[in-house]
DNA sequence: GAAACTTTGACATATTTTGTCAAAACAAAA
DNA sequence: TTTTGTTTTGACAAAATATGTCAAAGTTTC
């Protein structure tokens, strides 16, 4: 349930790294990484599937973290947030039923 | 569980408008709102709005409409896609739980 | 086929996002 | 308190997206 951001500073604290080090790793600017863990910025996908490989978690945790973090930012001030979110799921549902085909 | 745009042609052909009609209400050019009505270009929230208060149908059935469809597109080519949704679901819980003190 | 309506795509403009950098702020250690 | 290493902040430029405008092409109706 935490944001991106929370997780993946845990990690980067658990191995007590610079954020200098693992922003190396990501090919991006010390700055923006300190930005994302606060989440002030949002990571791209390609940087959430490097960190997750980084730091050796499952991707799929660390982009379910990325993608509801991202959903949330685009409903946040919406009273109807919630029915949006529901409906959504609906829609979802529909579109994967039919891909089946 | 339709689109936004799927909803608003409805209520305009059932009422027999032209888009030129419509547009001009929402004072933007009908190229435009051909777009929106087909899904290939995205309303504004105030754009909702007016297009409610025009048809005279509830408000937030047409917001929901609008922001599920802008949820589905965020998430639409991931497999992650559900389990996303509903983590954000989580993450809404919790935030307007903590909004009410 | 003329008239009204709709769709499409090219283009310009505006807005948002993203990257870069350096200075400021902070923390730990001597 | 100075030094050293780290993190945060904000200003700015550049890149990417989104949005508006227009006219031509396509479609439907009569």
């Amino acid at each position: 349930m935490d944001s991106l951001g929370d997780n993946i500073r845990k990690l980067r604290e658990d191995k007590e790294l610079p954020l200098r080090t693992v922003a190396a790793y990501l090919d991006i600017d010390q700055a923006i990484l300190s930005k994302i863990e606060r989440g002030q910025r949002k990571a791209s996908r390609e940087m959430v599937v490097n960190l997750a490989k980084y730091f050796k978690v499952v991707e799929n945790d660390l982009l379910i973290a990325w993608l509801s973090d991202k959903l949330v930012y685009e409903v946040a001030d919406e009273q109807i947030a919630l029915k949006a979110l529901q409906v959504a799921e609906e829609k979802i549902k529909y579109i994967s039923k039919n891909k089946k085909k």
